[in-house]
DNA sequence: TAATAAAAATGTAATAAATACAATATAATA
DNA sequence: TATTATATTGTATTTATTACATTTTTATTA
């Protein structure tokens, strides 16, 4: 999914958030790349483009599209924070072969736990660990 | 739970654990203890009991007990690794006002999302986040 | 358009979790 | 008991992330 510039820009300005030139080429990224990148790697995607770039800058933008509700954070690894610009209803599946991400479609709010009445959930997460077909194919 | 050492040094010979002291008490502290502790947590309790015990000896036997099938790793916030003896089908909640973390029961086996075909799915874990029945009464 | 104020970006340093590794200690086996 | 294999320890290292002061950019106002 290509998202223009000029959406880009009004999506920020609704969530209070100023649509910098370096805010705004992190999030087209993260919009067109779907890999679920890590800082690191959006940082390392960018800086041809950007030299000034700055990992810390890479952070404080991550964050602030978190808090807004633009991206989601992946923990499905214990070492590496993933990001997901797609925060519709799906799940993450990692492949423990290849490390590749694969989103599936998943009703998470149909998991309605009886275990958690009177608990105010925010926020589903649903991770799958195993071998993608590719990798299944050539052992 | 509370488990018998005599049981425990069985389960660690029929993973190929040798059952060593420390690593018995870490395990049965992790067993009797289902507060999802981090490393440093499980550390911090045990170390005044065995003055020798060393942090890396803590990520040694976690990784062994994970890699037997006997712990898992808990994910679900991005800047700590827990582990649970409970290894039976369970999500977690992680409340983000007092950072308790509760199972809760869902039938994690019932989730077969078509879109997984091909793949093979060895691991599945369910995280919610949100504000527990405690934290939401004394706001 | 120029001046000003607010927020963002940058770079360095600090923090902290986890691992690597060599030396020592412990457990299993002969 | 002696030997061998494995576990533990402690230090050093790695690496992801945050803190923070400075510089730059953006938005606002004159």
């Amino acid at each position: 999914m290509k998202i223009s510039v000029e959406t880009l820009m009004d999506i920020f300005k609704n969530k209070g958030i100023r649509p910098s030139y370096t805010r705004v080429r992190i999030m087209e990224y993260l919009a067109a790349n779907r890999s679920h990148p890590t800082a690191d790697e959006i940082y390392g995607s960018l800086v041809g483009e950007i030299p000034t770039l700055s990992k810390t800058t890479v952070y404080n933008s991550m964050n602030a599209f978190v808090e807004a509700g633009l991206a989601r954070v992946i923990t499905i690894e214990d070492n590496e924070v993933r990001y997901d610009a797609d925060i519709s209803d799906h799940g993450h599946f990692k492949c423990t072969r290849c490390g590749r991400i694969y989103d599936f479609p998943v009703d998470v709010e149909a998991l309605q736990p009886n275990g958690l009445s009177g608990f105010k959930v925010s926020q589903r997460d649903v991770y799958f660990k195993g071998t993608c077909p590719g990798c299944l194919d050539n052992k």
